[in-house]
DNA sequence: ACATTGACCTGGGAGC
DNA sequence: TGCTCCCAGGTCAATG
């Protein structure tokens, strides 16, 4: 489900609310995630207090005393700050108990996502070394996708995808980005010039900055730290539009699939 | 190295 | 109502 502007979205939703706070004691209810989560865990963030809470691509990075603890959302997860009352329903993992009554509840009904624990002796950075750059930074540019297309056939919807690249851009912003830059899903990334890789680039930054402005796209499972849902599902240009009218020319949206997912674009306006 | 495919999970909606 | 099938915002391993 969540792409950069629905991880960013929970991001600045939860440090204004937990920064500062210490962890009285977290709560596992389901320790089978993409990756088992150790028991051990509930002890080892006990009594350490939240200094802050950062990102890198989609994983949320929240900064404790003595480690880091990384959150991915997969496909289905969210996480929310409630009161410690709240009851927890089938998909709620886990809890983090803070002081001041708050909670912050992780739920995930397909069990993609992803906790886990780093620190100095336990360090599985080897997750976040292989990202490409951030692209809301000024190293994403025209430029550097021309330089990494170099010779790539793949087409440019999975190449803006591959977090190798450049991370935070999922499924849904691709096909936004493409329509926005009036490129083809299908064009090969080692065929693009560069003026139209600077269209591309000011197109994803765009759409990304819209995206979380409007607090991220919730279509199924994705909602705010507060519960309430993102509303640039509104705003989609192109994505889970097939058959409905271009908003820019006389085309109609198609949907075709590459690699395997599903890619909205219009065939008149984007060459 | 690169491109493609399937596996991991559960739930919701369409169609019969 | 209930069954089957297909689809879903992400990553990772395995295959040519």
């Amino acid at each position: 489900m969540p792409e950069l502007p629905e991880v960013e979205t929970t991001r600045r939703g939860i440090e204004p609310l937990l920064a500062g706070k210490v962890a009285r004691n977290m709560l596992l209810r389901c320790t089978k995630l993409r990756r088992p989560i150790p028991r051990s865990l509930a002890n080892v963030i006990q009594n350490q207090r939240l200094q802050a809470v950062g990102r890198r691509a989609k994983y949320l990075l929240f900064d404790f005393d003595r480690g880091q603890l990384l959150v991915h959302l997969g496909m289905s997860g969210s996480l929310r700050v409630l009161n410690q009352a709240k009851p927890a329903h089938k998909h709620d993992h886990w809890d983090i108990n803070f002081d001041d009554n708050k909670t912050l509840r992780f739920t995930d009904p397909r069990r993609f996502g992803l906790t886990l624990w780093r620190d100095q002796n336990d360090d599985q950075g080897s997750l976040l070394d292989h990202l490409g750059v951030e692209p809301l930074t000024a190293g994403f540019n025209g430029q550097y996708l021309l330089q990494r297309a170099r010779c790539r056939r793949v087409n440019v919807k999975s190449f803006i995808m591959d977090q190798r690249i450049v991370v935070g851009v999922g499924n849904i912003y691709a096909s936004e980005a493409l329509w926005l830059a009036g490129i083809n899903p299908k064009r090969s990334a080692g065929r693009i010039a560069l003026a139209r890789y600077e269209k591309l680039t000011k197109a994803i930054k765009k759409v990304l900055n819209n995206a979380i402005e409007a607090g991220g796209t919730s279509l199924r499972d994705f909602s705010g730290v507060d519960g309430k849902p993102g509303y640039f599902q509104l705003r989609l240009r192109v994505y889970d539009r097939e058959g409905k009218a271009c908003r820019r020319c006389a085309g109609t949206i198609r949907r075709i699939v590459t690699t395997g997912r599903s890619t909205y674009y219009c065939p008149q306006c984007q060459h």
